[in-house]
DNA sequence: GAGAAACTATCACCCAATGATAGATGGTGG
DNA sequence: CCACCATCTATCATTGGGTGATAGTTTCTC
């Protein structure tokens, strides 16, 4: 299903490799390489060629019920973390945002057609059992759509056409009149407060993060629970917000 | 590479990618294309080809100084500490040891011809603000000898020969023979007691973690500094920290 | 111990990766 | 303001390596 679909057939090699990579995070648990090769729609011979080379990289990892992914992408993903600008810049604003709010507050950025978590600070319990940080998550739901509004409007109807059928958490699919309604709104305003969007009884509130050059870089929101939290409520923490949103941006 | 003789190259394009994204994970900095041809000895137009389908898949990311790692590898690493069996369940074993010691507890893996930390949690202050995890580190100093102390002598005699140059914290070349001597009494004691291999100052105590199939699947060790704590004092815990292995490889 | 499934190995074909070269872009300093 | 250098992009003929069909080997399952 990845970029080696179309006519144009370029770099096809490295292309599967990193199908197979993404079928590898996208599974539940370890997959055989029979399951691999459908997944990805690769031929077993080269699933196996591709795979025992990522295997010989620590890429991937085989096991008594098959393959995952290997502990040398963690080796990447600390180095991401250690360098990245966002990474490293956002982490103490977040922390003084949510000493302050009591609320839990993320940075996410774009990536191609999903915004990626690469950091969290929660609110009421300090500490949290499995980390969220690398998670990905639809662009077009909850906070996601103030990546999307900073995208030309050709751009977010292509997005709409490749994956059309995104459910809200209550259930309904969102319509693309829907999503242009909203983006309208995160353009007019310069936030986007979602209500149930991505997880029910979730209220969220999203400022996107400009760098030096007035380009968008990344979304920063608090979130919070309809049963402890008015919308209101939550609005009224849009200054402090905001500054955290400007305090990231002119660090990076 | 010895699986057939003769053929020599196999799987170039891959190989030379992951190259390429390695070679970021070893750069301080973003690097220019050209550094990147000449880090990773690759034709200039090779490396525009591979980075730009790297970019593309977000791998990579490009910035004003240059290319670096992209957030992509954010998520795989997720999906990697979410399902891995060693990243699930040692962190609460760590957590324990570090509880009843006041120390700081680590698992290593085995990735090559190095070993990359897997979890960790510190005694002394509860949070530590750059993680960690990720880390790699040399399999030749420190608790690194108890992963090497697995494989046979032959492999260890190939590792030496590709790295033979590693200096301790002291500023010394470890020699094969001392590195050997190492070995033999790891493999005597089933455990390495460290001083100021890795780190001046550091007191390190590692075990090996078997699984059920008493395979060796990883390092944990307690990392103290010799001004808190003497050698005697640190071995003192070796039950606990034994009692802790075990509970990791039971539930591998 | 029979059967199936998972993985490995082999090989000829031919397409896609390769690398030399030329062109576009942009930033810097005189 | 222009010349210069560096970075990145684009093009294309060549051929080497990736591809996929098939057969072989190992490992698990019943």
């Amino acid at each position: 299903m990845g970029a080696t679909a179309g006519g144009g057939n370029q770099g096809r090699t490295l292309d599967r490799a990193l199908d197979v990579l993404e079928c590898l995070e996208r599974a539940r648990g370890p997959l055989r390489l029979s399951d691999i090769a459908r997944e990805a729609d690769l031929h077993l011979a080269t699933t196996q060629r591709t795979v025992n080379q990522l295997v010989r990289r620590g890429y991937v990892q085989q096991g008594r019920l098959g393959y995952s992914l290997g502990p040398v992408l963690l080796s990447l993903a600390h180095a991401f973390v250690v360098h990245d600008r966002m990474s490293t810049v956002a982490p103490p604003v977040l922390t003084e945002l949510s000493a302050t709010t009591r609320l839990t507050s993320s940075v996410y950025v774009r990536s191609g057609d999903e915004r990626i978590l690469v950091a969290r600070v929660s609110g009421a319990d300090p500490l949290r059992y499995q980390f969220p940080i690398g998670r990905r998550v639809p662009l077009d739901v909850g906070g996601g759509k103030v990546l999307l509004a900073a995208l030309p409007d050709e751009e977010i109807e292509e997005y709409h056409r490749r994956s059309p059928e995104t459910t809200l958490a209550s259930g309904r699919v969102q319509t693309l009149e829907e999503l242009r309604a909203d983006v309208e709104r995160v353009r007019r305003n310069g936030y986007h407060l979602a209500e149930s969007e991505r997880e029910l009884g979730a209220l969220s509130l999203t400022l996107p993060v400009h760098d030096a050059d007035k380009e968008i870089a990344g979304a920063i929101n608090l979130v919070t629970t309809t049963d402890v939290t008015g919308a209101d409520e939550l609005l009224a923490w849009l200054p402090e917000l905001s500054r955290g949103a400007g305090a990231i941006g002119v660090r990076i």
